[in-house]
DNA sequence: TATTAGCACTGAAAGATTATAAGTGCTAAG
DNA sequence: CTTAGCACTTATAATCTTTCAGTGCTAATA
């Protein structure tokens, strides 16, 4: 690609990002100082190499999915942040009180606004996260509330019904048995070692083991593969833009990100921004998700953005960036 | 309002929920056997009295509010449910390992997917609802996860820094006092005698109360007034609504939803079930919210169901009745 | 050889026109 | 009080026309 054609894609993408309207070549005879007739052949070989498409064959030229993964990769600057917005980021990471995963949240939170995208926040628990601690509080004699406090800090809590034929008291001396067994143990591996440590030692000293384990079962897997996780943010902004005017399309991508496991699929464990656009988006061929990981304190996470695919791209990766930075120091 | 009236506003309900079409006077003569002059007659006696209304001078006629007002105050009969629903509902009750607030919140995302309308529970702390426990588990030197256990079960958690010029120990200190001082104590009344009560207590003991005192405040106050109540179901139900078919609306109703305070304005303390229609829903005058409170155990709340004004409301006001039966057993 | 002016052509979008169908209200007769 | 009959209304859909923003191609030009 020669160089004109670069400046070419880079002029088309920009103005088609900026105002959603297909690019012909007469707007652009002053941004590349030749004349529309050039320009129209330089955007047929570029519409030949599969960066840029048309609407219909007499329209302007809109960027292909092929069209905004090579600006991204090959012609697009990271964006300066305005001062404003980078003070607002850098002000909750400055409230002491705040712990770094509602700090994330909050920026992300934040991020959505500016962008007018929706924002989503992936909580990991890394393989050195490790159980810290099993609570029982007895709430009445037929209800207790385990407490599960990992060593990130998370907690996660359950109230359970105790079975009829057992006694709080066992339960709670259950619950003794695997503080003092499983602590330490990364919480991916706490259902097995409940299983094969912890399930022979109570059987022994309760008649009714089996339905405490399954019980203490429950709890774990819960935590095991908790939902909760995951925080959005600016969920109401992808009905804002103007590619998303269709009610069945906004519900098809809706409901992917009400689907756990959809959203979960996004979890990225790449240093970089990455950017997935189109089809490879896996929500609909015009959204694009961006994302990152981080990780600090113990505390590890993906980090993403997710629009139409006429996205700032510039804009949101800076922003990623720059949040990475503050997550990091 | 005479009979045939009536009948010619019930059938004209049920007709237009069923398929949103504007009813005409032709499609009624089997139901009234009488002509359709006739009928032309007693629905402009209707429309008269306001309970219709025509969406162009030659249309058919569509219930106005005051018309699905009517119907439901005078007219409608409670649906029976069909067997397999219910069943669906009582199956999550007898499962032993889920607790009520659970049951509750899977029943209500099982009527919206019955239903297509979009759920929502709204849990309410109960003045009888008091302290039942404060702890504090060290995280690092830094963190500590404060937890606080209510006496109806419910587990608020959250994760402060400690402040830089104060000691793990003090803190935990503290939290011992709290906790001998405080349990029992409604939740609502917290904030208070935390300030009246403790604050003064440990002025003496440590040297900067200050910072202590106002992480403890800010950890009650989330408690008080948390926002993680709130439960939604089929929240994408809402865009299967040919009334919401254009993407600007969906997004005014949408962003209220997201809204806590709007969302909190629909708690209920009626025991009976309670239906806001069009306007007087405060969502949109195309919205209707049926909703009622529920109490027992100790825990309290609100069931709503919202969806188009144009919503089968037999079915969803016997749901709500059968699910609150349920629950109150 | 690369650029550009010129021009015929294309298709979407918007407006005008018409036909159709589903409904109404009103009148007059039963 | 009910109903048949009919003129009238309006949305909806289909067809046609115009306009306009764009194209691709050709031939002339630097």
């Amino acid at each position: 690609m020669n160089e004109r054609q670069k400046i070419l894609l880079k002029e088309i993408v920009e103005s088609y990002i900026k105002d959603a309207h297909p690019v012909g070549s007469k707007a652009l005879v002053q941004k590349l100082k030749c004349s529309s007739a050039t320009i129209r052949n330089e955007m047929s070989a570029l519409e030949e190499m599969g960066y840029l498409e048309k609407t219909h064959t007499s329209s302007g030229r809109v960027p292909s999915e092929e069209g905004y993964k090579y600006y991204v990769d090959n012609i697009m600057k990271p964006k300066e942040l305005n001062g404003e917005e980078m003070l607002k980021l850098q002000t909750i990471f400055s409230n002491n009180n705040l712990v770094l995963s509602d700090a994330i949240r909050e920026c992300m939170a934040i991020i959505s606004e500016i962008t007018n995208y929706t924002s989503i926040v992936l909580g990991k628990d890394s393989e050195y996260n490790t159980l810290k601690q099993l609570n029982i509080i007895p709430i009445d004699d037929k209800k207790v509330v385990a407490l599960l406090v990992a060593s990130n800090g998370h907690v996660e809590n359950k109230q359970v019904l105790i079975p009829e034929d057992v006694d709080v008291k066992e339960v709670v001396k259950v619950s003794e048995i695997i503080n003092k067994q499983l602590i330490g143990t990364p919480i991916g591996e706490v259902p097995s070692k409940l299983e094969f440590e912890i399930k022979p030692r109570i059987a022994v000293i309760i008649k009714e083991y089996e339905s405490v384990y399954s019980m203490f079962q429950n709890v774990f897997n819960d935590f095991a593969e908790r939902n909760g996780n995951v925080f959005f943010g600016g969920r109401v902004n992808m009905l804002k833009q103007p590619e998303f005017d269709e009610v069945d399309k906004v519900k098809n991508i809706m409901e992917k990100l009400e689907d756990y496991e959809v959203v979960k699929r996004i979890e990225s464990n790449d240093e970089g921004v990455n950017i997935y656009i189109g089809e490879e988006s896996e929500f609909d061929k015009d959204v694009t998700v961006v994302k990152t990981s981080y990780k600090a304190n113990g505390e590890e996470g993906t980090l993403a953005i997710i629009g139409p695919t006429r996205m700032e791209y510039d804009k949101v990766v800076t922003l990623l960036e720059f949040l990475k930075s503050q997550i990091e120091r």
